[in-house]
DNA sequence: TGTTGCATTTATCATACGATAAAATTATGA
DNA sequence: TCATAATTTTATCGTATGATAAATGCAACA
């Protein structure tokens, strides 16, 4: 960055390497202010973000309305952010066997999105009642859960073409609980596990592959 | 409470029914206390207690020296104050199959444990970083998580006298993950799960059950 | 070089917070 | 009934917070 040549052409490529290095600067802050907020929660004062920062503290409102503009762009990146884009196709490939396929999701899943930082802004935005945390679940629900739950119901029970029963996307949700809550011990409580994380995933596939087909028979919801 | 009999005698019983008054008031601020954290989290206000408890702020400070040590004891009722004293014998208890037995257990823990109080006060707590949390998931993992794999070994593998390997106790973490998060989602996040709670218990049990057995053959640790 | 426009800082405001002291109220016992 | 102790309220202090306005610094351009 020190030795950034500058663009020729005074005129347009002046103009945009300064907006872009604004947006930049604008990204930065965000960035701080997600690691501050990590730490402290959303009651982290703007003060102690612009001495993180290593600016002063009315800045900050030059780029941002209000504290709460602030919070919401943190949630957009956090959120937004990390999600991965060839995670659905990921987990409709049948060329690979169902078991390899959901261990290459999770592990690729546990190491995209979960890290200390990742985690306490879930779990502040969580406890603040923002909807973008219902709003995540749901999502994650629509896009993960529910297609493995289908996908493991095709080749397990061979039954194409039929949704999954509410107890069998259950069943998915323990998998997600277990490597969630794997997360949690690990990088908010820090309490460290003494398996390691492909370990924990691979059993709790096994877990989940040998109760799944107890699930279809029976009732549907109750 | 509105036609309480005073005791007959004065010196003693007077005395008493003042004390315990005093410590029942004491008791009452706590819980109004727990309530404000709950919502609000640990930044709930002590003026905010005060209003929703019909007192004047500086009244706190007559029962409490400080906003922390007021935190402290939610914390002491909050973590404390739900444990149930028999569950430990109530997991040992092998005139009981021990699938029933866990089903039973996590049903009771469930219903002992597990309101949107109690989890918000935890997960705020958990992020504050407060010690009682690291504290409350080792006993966790002492008095349940290796228990139940000690009494799993003994029933499906029948190795008496032998310790839980590493993967087995973090196969039963995964189904208290299971129960955690099922309770988070419908509590916190308030994303009704669809499958009622005794059902996801008996589902996460029976799915523990299939794989365990696997656990026990090879690394101890990695 | 001087001027124009943007970036940053200094100074400040109103409000809310935790905490304390003093006054006022209420209950207790002779 | 009255004095004494326990309980609760009013008044207040110093500090921290979100936010705004004015002043200063600074790079780009003619």
């Amino acid at each position: 960055m020190a030795n950034y040549r500058k663009p020729v052409a005074n005129q347009d490529g002046g103009q945009i390497k300064r907006k872009l290095s604004a947006a930049e600067r604008r990204t930065a802050y965000i960035e701080g202010a997600i690691r501050c907020f990590s730490e402290i929660g959303f009651d982290a004062s703007t003060r102690e973000i612009a001495r993180f920062l290593g600016v002063t503290q009315p800045l900050l409102y030059k780029y941002f309305p209000s504290k709460e503009e602030l919070i919401n762009e943190v949630y957009r990146h956090v959120y937004l952010g990390r999600w991965g884009k060839n995670w659905a196709s990921q987990l409709h490939n049948r060329a690979i066997p169902i078991r390899e396929r959901l261990i290459d999701f999770y592990i690729d899943y546990y190491r995209s999105v979960f890290d200390r930082d990742w985690l306490r802004i879930y779990l502040f935005s969580a406890l603040r009642g923002a909807k973008i945390n219902k709003w995540y679940v749901e999502m994650l629900e629509a896009q993960v859960i529910r297609p493995i739950a289908l996908e493991l119901k095709r080749e397990l029970i061979s039954t194409e073409g039929q949704n999954a029963s509410e107890a069998e996307v259950e069943a998915v949700w323990s998998l997600q609980s277990s490597v969630y809550y794997y997360g949690v011990r690990s990088l908010v409580y820090e309490v460290e596990p003494s398996v390691d994380v492909a370990t924990m995933i691979a059993n709790s596939v096994d877990s989940l592959m040998a109760v799944f087909p107890n699930l279809s028979s029976g009732r549907e919801q109750t």
